[in-house]
Order: C-alpha cells, then sequence, then structure tokens
DNA sequence: GCCAACGTTGGC
DNA sequence: GCCAACGTTGGC
C-alpha cells in the first residue's frame, strides 16, 4: 500500500466540499509525473492527506481514501472545461482520474509552514518537489502527520 | 500581485 | 534532440 498526499486549491475545491459530496474524482490533473502515478500506482484503498494549496495558510486539512482506480478523466473531452485537451481523444485519452473518499476533517491542520520547521519531514516531496500535486508519503511520516493533525 | 522554480512546446 | 520561449504552480 502506498500513501499519497493530494493538493487541491480550496477555492476550487476544499476538505468541506469532499465532506459534503462523500466523494469525488479527483479531475484536472494536467501533468505527466503525476497522472502517471494515478495510473500505475494509486490503488482503491489507498490512504490520502488532503492538502490546501495556493491560499492563505496553505496546511494538510484533513484525510481520504481511494475509492475508484484511474478512469479517462471526463473534462479532457469537454471544450468548454478549462480541462480540456484538443488532443485528446476518447479512443486515447491522455489523461485520467481517480476517485477519492471522504474519511476525516483534521481538528488541527498541519501547516506548511511547521512541515517545514520539522526535520522529520525535511525529505518529503512537499519541501522539495514543492509543484507537484500527487505526491507520496513515507508511511512513518504520513502516521505522524495524522496524530498531529488530530491533537 | 510578484516572482522563482520548473514543466511543456516547438523551431531548428 | 537541444534549448529558448512560454505557461503554470504556489509560497510569500
Amino acid at each position: 500500500m502506498q500513501h499519497w498526499l493530494f493538493k487541491t486549491e480550496p477555492e476550487t475545491y476544499s476538505i468541506a466540499d469532499l465532506e459534503r459530496e462523500g466523494r469525488c474524482g479527483w479531475e484536472g490533473i494536467r501533468n505527466y509525473q503525476a497522472r502517471n502515478r494515478l495510473r500505475d500506482e494509486v490503488a482503491v484503498g489507498d490512504p490520502v492527506l488532503i492538502y490546501h494549496s495556493n491560499c492563505a495558510e496553505p496546511a494538510v486539512v484533513g484525510l481520504g481514501e481511494i475509492c475508484g482506480a484511474a478512469r479517462p478523466d471526463p473534462f479532457q473531452f469537454d471544450p468548454d472545461s478549462k480541462y480540456h485537451d484538443p488532443k485528446s481523444t476518447p479512443e486515447q485519452p491522455r489523461w485520467v482520474l481517480v476517485d477519492v473518499a471522504y474519511r476525516e476533517t483534521f481538528a488541527k491542520p498541519l501547516t506548511l509552514r511547521e512541515i517545514k520547521a520539522d526535520p522529520l519531514f525535511a525529505d518529503m516531496e512537499l519541501v522539495s518537489r514543492s509543484r507537484l500535486s500527487i505526491q507520496k508519503v513515507a508511511p512513518e511520516q504520513f502516521d505522524a502527520i495524522v496524530r498531529q493533525c488530530r491533537g
């Protein structure tokens, strides 16, 4: 089993939106390395930290779980979507999404500031590869984050 | 809103 | 296949 951290911009889709909907398709991933991970490595049942990016206080805010394996992202075929890709066809889809189920909203979100300040997290992709939106998290780091976030 | 980092595109 | 130009991400 692999542990993950998925980024989302809360103005677009927040942990509160996921809580309300119960589950969602994680659409709009348009980066090849992230796509490859979704397609080849993300598995149903994997736990996912939900991270709010590009906002006042970037932080790990909740917990989800993969509830659907990779499938073509339907927005790539929609000319009206900002995720439209004219080079993608239903016969040869370029982009995939996975489905994420809501699990938990953390009582104490762990901020990026706190993560950067803790040597335990120094080698996280969040620190070293900050622009990748589908990140792998080592199990012991994942557990430490969840523990801190539950207070 | 700025801008550094870095991924993608396309001419050659 | 190199690399300059360009676009996007995301912290600050």
